[in-house]
RNA sequence: GGGCGCUUAGCUCAGCUGGUUAGAGCGCAUGCUUCACACGCAUGAGGUCACAGGUUCGAGUCCUGUAGCGCCCA
């Protein structure tokens, strides 16, 4: 038996987690084994920007993996959760950009070489920090195997890609239009390109015919780039414009002459049905452009200050270029109006600066063949989504493809394997163009044998090497035990913000790679099974804040999940994202919430320290599952077992279904609800009680619940649990191995579950709910005994009802000393429960109320009234006889009976 | 403009394929120094399930529309 002062009165994360945490990893317990025969189960975790400090996204997200990692640790499979960073190119550049700012320096200064080495130096220094962070979590991944997209082995997988995707003519280079950065200098893809709706204004400008007959109106938001104007454009079916098309306009300030061409993606609708054209700095112009042969203008330096086209504007700045623009417009007449003007406008998601549509030469991959099988890998279920409604944004991202700029204008990432042969460009024929794209570097030009190569300055997105991470983790492109075990991994657990930037591209990678070479119309499902990078993917909802905006620095309004876990303990924190992971649903968090799962914790702690101030070290850890020798005892070890099963088994179905909100609410209605609330108080009688059978059944009974719960909760709050599992004796502890490893809880399935026992107990809880709410409606003070009168509905008294049995119980849980009588006891001095078989009859020593009393009757009696009546009307139609299940029509029967009887009893009460 | 989601107690949310008197936590009220726990125990108040139609014997649950909020894509 425990001493009490071993075991604090409460809860001390800061005290306990440490050692837990250095017992697991001694243990060395989450490596997992290539070689073993279990059952594989693994994940890979979504890379953090190896820049970031863990927030609550990364805590819900890895939270989620860990609860998943452990489960299924815990039943059986050899698990892998591989852990990492990756290098986000412009953000790392960035921060360290910013250090060297504050010497005065720029990456220029310390060239290409120089820039790098620091890079590393920082990402040395404080690279591991956000893992650090998930160790803190508690997160049980197999740090031996900690991956950074720019170690060795995944940038030689990343090289393989690229040649590979070139060879088979998915990668080419070429001039297009980008979504520029000014300020990181760099090219993004479409989806890095975040837009924000801003207030600006509509010029409407007016152009001149060149032949001086009249003019017209164009409207535009961005003034300064009609410097780049090629033509002005209508609608080929817009009548009123028909008459102009071919004709000349000259270009205000420029004097360019430029023509009015018809082209069907002008909206005839919109504005003037005129638009201006400027193929250089607008994707659609752009594509207008090349349809009319129409020339580019670059107006831009890549700092989006104004190039040499811009005339007396080179040198500005574009928002001091636009204004000087429009002031001229103005001072020439051109200017017709301004009117104000909401818009969309690109931002860059890393620095919030606007974009500009640029045009330049990039590298991009062909996507539309590689989306067909990431297309068919979904819909036809061979990944699978949840919720599944995801798969609608998924399926139609896919289908309307763009091709992926994966060039980057930065230093760190992955430099493009690509080489310029100087004398083949000169030369070269359009198809060739003097690139040769290689694994290793090449020392001449395989076509003309010149050494005079040069390697293309630009590095990859970071999402390319990112695609990769399920199987260049691995080892790829070598066929590793990793690869064969663990590949493809189970699950991917993301939030929906990724699910185009990651997700679908890992989908895209992963078929592309580890698929037969085949076409993918002739994969057979093996082929796709192994082809695939992961089975499921649980999307989880994005953390808000209380009110419901989102959580960011620069708002102030971050709640810190290191500062929660020092203030609440790392498994409230879990317990508590956990608890409001629902599927498809945003989720509002506050501080109180962790304060509620602490309070959790502190139960489970001392619900424990009652189990084992009151078990022996020797004694058996689980009950006999029968003859304790008293009928209660038995009920109640039956009842509390039959709720352990249903726990288990309703939690493990949660879990299967990634409902992990399902299964924290489970856990917590379980441990609190029916163990401490009521199975603890009710040993206590057994405890205390001179039946040593009994007793001893009913010891088992706790800790064997108590041990079961420990697992249950294991997965959630994996500190707390696994620090009161090693204070359990060691007969509960087979191996006296950690709880981290040891087998999780199944469905028992014994008779002791049976529906009887356990409906009976159930009975006995309201019954005992009914007198407390009497005897609080009195005001008999809680330490006062009260007596019970039980009558039978039918008025006799026959055998020994079980009720008799649990006399006891209501005795010591509800004050209240029970007897069997058949009269009817004196109104005065009584307050009736009524229940199916038997009515209650609390008495009263002092003379009841009789008006409240006869009010509180009434009431009921009404509200009995309404519910059968409404019950009577439903079971008198035949369509509802003919067309309800009988199971229904049973149920609704029984009710009303029940309903008819408590009516009887109550009224016979009131009379 | 196209698509998706949400609206249930004061607050935050559960409620699976339609069928108990619609639930929980927090908050609130009242009473408890009950020998695991005041990070606790007991009891209670509080809801026309956004609105309007429809399907059905039966709708918080399915369908249509309306309003408000939010997200994604263009």
């Amino acid at each position: 038996m425990l001493d009490p002062d071993l075991l604090p009165k409460s809860y001390e994360p800061a005290t306990v987690e440490p050692d837990v945490r250095r017992r697991w990893e001694e243990g060395d317990l989450f490596r997992a084994n290539a070689r073993s025969d279990r059952p594989a189960y693994s994940m890979v975790i979504p890379p953090p920007n190896v820049t970031g400090s863990l927030h609550m996204g990364h805590a819900l997200n890895n939270t989620l993996q860990d609860i998943l990692a452990r489960y299924k640790r815990m039943d059986g499979f050899e698990v892998l959760w591989l852990p990492g960073t990756d290098h986000a190119g412009i953000a790392t550049q960035n921060v360290v950009e910013r250090d060297l700012a504050k010497e005065g320096r720029t990456r220029h200064d310390l060239g290409r070489e120089k820039f790098l080495e620091r890079v590393w130096k920082w990402k040395e220094t404080y690279g591991g920090r956000i893992l650090e962070q998930l160790r803190r979590l508690g997160c049980s991944c197999d740090f031996s195997r900690t991956r950074f997209t720019m170690d060795e082995g995944l940038s030689a997988a990343v090289r393989e890609v690229f040649v590979r995707l070139w060879e088979d003519g998915l990668l080419y280079r070429g001039d297009y239009i980008v979504n520029w950065c000014p300020r990181c200098g760099t090219a993004l893809s479409d989806i890095e390109v975040v837009y924000k709706e801003i207030d600006g204004a509509f010029y409407h400008i007016r152009y001149p015919f060149v032949d001086g007959e009249g003019s017209i109106v164009v409207a535009t938001t961005r003034p300064e780039t009609m410097l780049g104007d090629t033509a002005v454009a209508v609608h080929p079916d817009d009548e009123r414009h028909r008459a102009v098309v071919g004709k000349k306009l000259r270009l205000p300030i420029v004097g360019r002459e430029i023509p009015i061409v018809a082209d069907s993606y002008v909206d005839p609708s919109f504005g003037t049905g005129l638009v201006k054209i400027t193929p250089a700095h607008d994707p659609n112009d752009f594509l207008i452009g090349q349809r009319h042969s129409l020339p580019l203008v670059n107006i831009l330096n890549a700092d989006a200050t104004l190039n040499e086209n811009a005339g007396e504007f080179r040198g500005q700045d574009r928002f001091e270029a636009r204004k000087g623009v429009v002031a001229r417009l103005e001072a020439e007449g051109f200017l017709i109006k301004v009117e104000p003007h909401k818009h969309n406008v690109g931002h860059c998601y890393r620095c919030s600066t606007q974009i500009e549509p640029y045009v330049s030469k990039q590298w991009f991959i062909r996507m539309k063949p590689l989306a067909e099988p990431a297309i068919a890998a979904v819909t036809r279920g061979h990944i699978r989504l949840h919720p599944e409604r995801w798969k609608n944004d998924y399926l139609q991202w896919m289908e309307n493809i763009r091709d992926w700029c994966v060039s980057r204008q930065i230093w760190w990432g992955h430099r493009i394997p690509a080489w310029y042969c100087e004398s083949c460009q000169a030369t070269a024929s359009k198809d060739i163009q003097g690139i040769v794209v290689a694994r290793e570097e090449p020392r001449q030009c395989p076509v003309c044998g010149s050494a005079e190569l040069r390697q293309d300055e630009d590095v990859l997105d970071t999402w390319f090497s990112s695609a990769l991470w399920p199987f260049s983790t691995m080892g790829w492109p070598a066929e590793t035990d990793d690869l064969k075990k663990f590949y493809p991994t189970s699950v991917l657990s993301t939030g929906f913000d990724i699910l185009t930037f990651w997700v679908s591209r890992m989908i895209v990678m992963g078929l592309k790679f580890r698929g037969p070479k085949k076409p993918w119309m002739d994969w057979s499902d093996d082929d796709w099974a192994r082809a695939i990078p992961f089975r499921d993917v649980p999307i989880h909802a994005l953390i808000r804040t209380e009110t419901g905006e989102k959580m960011s620095k620069s708002k102030g309004n971050v709640i810190d999940p290191l500062v929660m876990m020092d203030k609440f303990g790392t498994d409230a924190v879990r317990f508590t994202l956990a608890a409001l992971a629902a599927q498809g649903r945003d989720i509002r968090l506050s501080e109180q919430r962790f304060e509620g799962y602490r309070h959790f914790a502190n139960k489970l702690w001392n619900a424990s320290r009652f189990v084992l101030m009151n078990v022996d070290d020797s004694g058996p850890s689980r009950p006999a599952g029968g003859r304790s020798g008293d009928a209660l005892c038995d009920m109640c070890n039956a009842w509390i077992l039959g709720r352990l099963d249903e726990t288990v088994a309703t939690l493990r179905s949660a879990l299967d279904a990634y409902e992990f909100d399902a299964a924290a609410r489970k856990l917590y209605d379980f441990i609190w609800g029916e163990f401490c609330d009521w199975y603890i108080e009710i040993s206590k009688i057994f405890l205390t009680g001179s039946n040593a059978q009994a007793k001893d059944e009913t010891k088992a009974c706790l800790l064997h619940v108590l041990t079961e719960s420990l697992k249950l909760l294991h997965p959630f709050m994996p500190f707390i649990t696994e620090e009161l599992w090693e204070r359990l004796p060691p007969t509960s502890r087979p191996g006296s191995r950690p709880l981290a490893v040891t087998a999780y809880s199944r469905v028992s399935g014994a008779s002791w579950a049976a529906a009887e026992q356990t409906g009976r107990v159930s009975s006995v809880i309201e019954i005992i709910r009914q007198i407390r709410n009497v005897r609080t409606l009195y005001r008999i003070p809680p330490n006062r005994p009260v007596d019970g009168v039980i009558r039978r509905v039918n008025g006799r008294i026959e055998g020994h009802p079980w009720i008799q049995d649990a006399f006891p119980l209501i005795e010591r849980l509800a004050k209240c000393v029970c007897r069997f009588e058949e009269a009817v006891p004196d109104r005065a001095s009584s307050v009736p429960c009524v229940f199916a078989e038997f009515t209650v009859h609390v008495q009263l020593s002092e003379v009841v109320d009789l008006d409240q009393e006869r009010n509180r009757i009434r009431q009921r009696l009404e509200e009995l009234g309404g519910l059968i009546e409404k019950n009577e009307r439903r079971l008198k139609d035949a369509e509802f006889l003919n067309n309800a299940p009988d199971e229904v029509v049973e149920t609704m029967r029984d009710k009303t009976e029940g309903y008819r009887q408590e009516k009887d009893q109550l009224a016979m009460h009131l009379a």
